[in-house]
RNA sequence: GGUGGGAUGGCCGAGCGGUUAGGUCGCGGACUGCAAAUCCGCUUACAGCGGUUCAACUCCGCUUCCCACCUCCA
């Protein structure tokens, strides 16, 4: 298995530093708000690299954070005049009925912030204590960038020749670079209920700190994968790895991999723009979880990914028509073709996630199985949905048809024993106007909802 | 200004120095009482301009346009 590092930007194997377990940290949300669309691509490609780690023999332990105090929670607590924890516990509720939906495997913990405090104190303690870290006047720690030699290495960036102050504010002078960032945030007003005691006095995390003081304690000190959207990688990413190497003197990630953005209709995707999406909002203009995720998984996580509802009505056609094709397929030794197929898919979920190639490999298996008239390739379709879980087996998800549709067609089977094609044709009209679609075969009749 | 990623057929979206990506849509054919489904075929896709090469969508250069990051957005 073959996957892209962003640190060294080359394809790599990917092979479990310890055991055979992959030990994946994965950035989740912060619990503000409902995620959208875009957030879910990203946690959408993470399950399929987790997927595709254990579709290779592999073990995963994936810690998934919740950042559960910043800005926008305090603010959104605050504003809403509720406590922070009773704000934040709606958006992680949310979230795990959303990642259900898009049938996103759960992580193997999912660590909040608010919860690992201590950790982070002790953590943000030790880079003082290295004399990496420093108190301002007003109480806050910074960490001083200068002091770790290896700082850009993630992003690629020379510091030493970067123009400075091209974006940021030029008045933050509790800092001595302005590339020092906050491990601790002294207490402010606006901070109001929200706050924790510390050697540095009141106040509460900085965003950073979570991750690195969260993924050692979950996963060690070193370990395999770390993930996110390419947003992260600088400076969320490149500060983590400063925190936690600087605290340790032991690499800390040792492959990075990162997705790129969902833009919609060629547009990044933003509330002003009128094209921000959550999950909700598809769903509740009729799209399904199953959809949603067929869209966001079938390009490759590196590309940008153009997100249009045409793609969700095609991911609804193309669907069905896997369908058709695994209700024919029976159970047994798959035969050589369908086999082909299988290792097709294989190497191309192995080829750092090339998901578009191996939904071809997919629907050629479709296609040869359709021109076989069916076949024993169950157990293919099956070993391919591990990595994919867009795939419907068994015929559970058939509706019951109603008494009066049922009606119908026992009268339009009299109507076809007879040979009365007029009489069949209005009756299949008349089952088509309840909503149901009416198919002839050797077999009979058959109706599906439309 | 710096760094990185792009521009592929109506739409979505892979890929490689020479051989069909795939999905969806449209057209034609087979099958069918007619449909649907399915299968077969088709509509001569690679932003522009140069260069390298026997051969470039694929490598190099330039141009145009797009996206991301450049200090708390997946």
């Amino acid at each position: 298995m073959q996957v892209f590092n962003s640190l060294t930007r080359r394809n790599e194997e990917l092979k479990p530093l310890e055991a055979n377990e992959i030990r994946l940290y994965t950035c989740g949300p912060t619990v503000y708000n409902y995620a959208h669309i875009g957030n879910f691509r990203a946690y959408a490609f993470e399950d399929v690299l987790r997927r595709v780690v254990q579709f290779n023999g592999m073990k995963i332990r994936q810690v998934m954070n919740l950042t559960d105090v910043d800005d926008k929670t305090i603010r959104g607590a605050n504003a809403a005049g509720v406590k922070l924890t009773d704000y934040t516990k709606t958006y992680k509720d949310a979230f795990f009925a959303d990642l259900k939906k898009l049938n996103i495997q759960s992580a193997e913990v999912y660590p909040a912030a608010t919860d690992h405090i201590p950790e982070m104190i002790a953590l943000v303690g030790k880079l003082v204590e290295k004399g990496v870290a420093y108190k301002s006047e007003d109480g806050s720690v910074y960490f001083n960038v200068h002091k770790f030699p290896g700082y850009g290495k993630l992003a690629h960036i020379d510091f030493d020749h970067q123009q400075t102050g091209a974006r940021c504010a030029a008045d933050e002078y509790d800092k001595e670079n302005v590339g020092d960032f906050a491990l601790w945030k002294a207490w402010e007003e606006s901070d109001g209920p929200v706050g924790w005691d510390s050697p540095w006095g009141k106040g509460r995390p900085g965003w950073h700190i979570e991750c690195s003081a969260m993924s050692m304690k979950y996963l060690g000190e070193t370990f395999d994968l770390h993930t996110g959207g390419i947003d992260n990688l600088f400076p969320h990413h490149e500060n983590e790895i400063a925190q936690a190497e600087a605290a340790t003197g032991k690499p800390f990630v040792k492959t990075w991999m990162h997705c790129a953005h969902l833009r919609v209709n060629g547009e990044k995707m933003s509330k002003s723009a009128g094209n921000f999406f959550t999950l909700r909002d598809l769903i509740e203009k009729g799209y399904t979880g199953r959809e949603i995720r067929y869209v966001l998984i079938n390009a490759h996580y590196r590309q940008g990914l153009n997100f249009a509802f045409s793609a969700l009505d095609d991911a609804r056609k193309s669907l069905a028509r896997i369908d058709a094709c695994v209700e024919k397929a029976t159970a047994g030794e798959a035969p050589e073709w369908a086999k082909a197929r299988l290792d097709e898919f294989t190497a191309a979920v192995n080829d750092d996630l090339n998901m578009p190639k191996a939904f071809a490999a997919l629907f050629e298996l479709v296609r040869d199985t359709n021109s076989h008239g069916g076949g024993p390739v169950l157990d293919v379709f099956k070993r391919m949905d591990e990595v994919l879980g867009v795939i419907f087996f068994g015929k559970a998800e058939k509706t019951d048809v109603p008494a009066e549709v049922q009606a119908l067609l026992d009268k339009r089977a009299d109507a076809r024993k007879a040979k009365d094609w007029a009489l069949s044709d209005k009756l299949r009209d008349e089952i088509a106007a309840m909503g149901w679609l009416v198919k002839d075969s050797r077999e009979g009749q058959s109706v599906s909802k439309k």
